[in-house]
DNA sequence: CTGAAAGCGCTTACAG
DNA sequence: CTGAAAGCGCTTACAG
């Protein structure tokens, strides 16, 4: 049988009310000797309140709930990585939920969770879902979209300034056949990418060629197809990819093809993924500070919950191009 | 205000125990027309029990605990999309907890959630916990360590077996000077696997050489540092990496120095990541089932769970070698 | 077919 | 310095 409060009370010859307060610090002082006889029945049993009791009165679940379109990819798992780490300290867990990029999941979770009392939601979705219907008034933190932009509580990443640097490095160093592997369902970093590569193109007097683009999932595997449709059709001299897994996919795919990188076709990703830098050759990519991401988003929610009179500021990260060896310069 | 069972109750015109028993499915059959008065406010309101009251009474957290020793590291992000599959039919949600490989904070999680009253937890884990100490009567599953066996309910992979399928491919392949990466620290997995490379060696003739092992942080920083240390003190023909990312360091190590994989050096993982078969050289590995153990790990905590009475198998699992290009025929 | 009442294990005014 | 009692929002015998 568990042990409740009723019985530390007992054993301690004192009324719960008492050990409510002592063990919650509470209310006036209490004799040394009372407090010594309490402490001592809650180490001789172990006990701890119970958690639900405790909240149905104190409605203060400290958890919040966490939904990710994928665990697996690497890049989201670094952000888990940021939040649990910042939570962790404050005593708070986290609801893992793995959305597989579906937009019903997303519901059907924000509305699970939100039935459990969370205090807080991050959510990273490659949706524009509206938040507000769905969120009712928990408060909630957006990861790494600019698709639903706020008030405030914005994380905003600068992914088209530190695409267009790749973008225009890869022009700087003679290439003008550049290809771009992107994702048809508006995987919602894209955009932004997608627009710095456009644009980058023009503003250089190159011209945009849609015949250069090819989409996929947004994975290794898709990075893989749509390389090899893409490198198949158009002989190019470099390719964009949507992200760093992406890239990992374009690589086999140009191996396959007998292409060398960075010799016969120069290849940039996004993210900075830990393992760009040991791959062969080491990625050119966009730092992207997942593990920050992850903190902060935590770091705000935590201060929404606790302050929500405060005002949340907008966080804005740089995005910098890392230079590294599968690009290289062809004007010769 | 939140909505309680009472609103519902007044605004249907009927008693909390008929609104209980109607959104419950349970007890006797009610008027059509109250059972619809009551559905209709729970409509209106969108009113949902409040969890934490319905689980002191109930006391059916349909939560379980999972604690993993690295959320990023690729295989458990595989297995907590494993068990986050399975869970999730059954409505039940994951806390999920990092444990950065601590045993203190394994513990401290242990006890935390417990505290919660999860249905129950599945721990990942690089040390040898004592659980019964701590895991109280706390339904729970170990995943893929052979550490702590249990009566029933363990779920083993043959680590030992595919490791030695590995290297007994690379001596019929003409190795004799085999290194091995692994881990000081006694990393769960690697125990069987070094046996088995151990083992492997004697069995056919060859002698061990201390020398040639290096140890080092089951990472891909880990791994790219112990190797490099190996390779520079060691001419090899082989190496044997504790793990898949070890390997991908690994590989980095050997281009530094110079070598060309497999023709300079024949490298093999474990794990069989996603990744490994679109490295530079596709990397030869032993394939280890990471999504299928959580899933099972899943199921058959569920089943603790539902079934106390039950008796939970153990599962075996095989681990087979994947032969791929980063080894080769050095007989010649 | 439906309701009044007890109880789950806590915390928190309030009183002394 | 300490305790009796109400209340959090549910579910569940029990009674009718």
């Amino acid at each position: 049988m568990k042990v409740t409060i009723k019985d530390i009370a007992s054993m301690a010859g004192v009324s719960t009310t008492t050990v409510s307060q002592i063990l919650n610090n509470k209310g006036q002082r209490f004799s040394e000797e009372t407090r010594r006889r309490v402490l001592k029945a809650v180490a001789d049993t172990d006990y701890s309140p119970d958690y639900f009791a405790k909240n149905m009165v104190q409605k203060e679940s400290k958890t919040v709930g966490m939904i990710v379109p994928d665990v697996t990819d690497l890049f989201f798992s670094k952000v888990i990585e940021g939040v649990e780490s910042y939570l962790n300290e404050k005593d708070y867990m986290i609801l893992l939920c793995n959305s597989k990029h579906s937009e019903t999941m997303e519901r059907k979770y924000i509305k699970q969770l939100q039935n459990r009392s969370v205090a807080g939601i991050i959510l990273a979705s490659p949706n524009a879902i509206e938040l507000e219907k769905y969120m009712r008034s928990c408060p909630n933190m957006l990861i790494d979209r600019g698709l639903n932009t706020r008030e405030q509580g914005n994380i905003l990443v600068d992914e088209y300034g530190g695409y267009y640097d790749a973008v225009q490095y890869l022009i700087d160093n003679g290439h003008k056949k550049i290809g771009m592997l992107t994702n048809e369902s508006g995987y919602y970093e894209m955009t932004d990418r997608y627009q710095a590569y456009y644009e980058c193109l023009l503003n250089n007097g190159l011209d945009y060629d849609s015949s250069f683009i090819e989409d996929g999932p947004v994975s290794i595997q898709g990075g893989y197809e749509a390389a090899t449709r893409l490198l198949a059709r158009e002989n190019l001299t470099a390719l964009c990819c949507g992200n760093d897994q992406m890239a990992i996919g374009a690589y086999r795919a140009a191996f396959d093809k007998g292409l060398s990188i960075p010799d016969d076709i120069s290849i940039v990703g996004f993210d900075n993924l830990e393992i760009t830098a040991f791959l062969n050759p080491p990625l050119t990519t966009v730092d992207q500070p997942a593990f920050e991401i992850g903190y902060t988003a935590a770091k705000l929610l935590f201060r929404a919950i606790n302050f929500p009179e405060d005002q949340i500021p907008n966080i804005n990260y740089e995005a910098n191009l890392i230079v590294r060896a599968s690009t290289k310069n062809i004007d010769r």
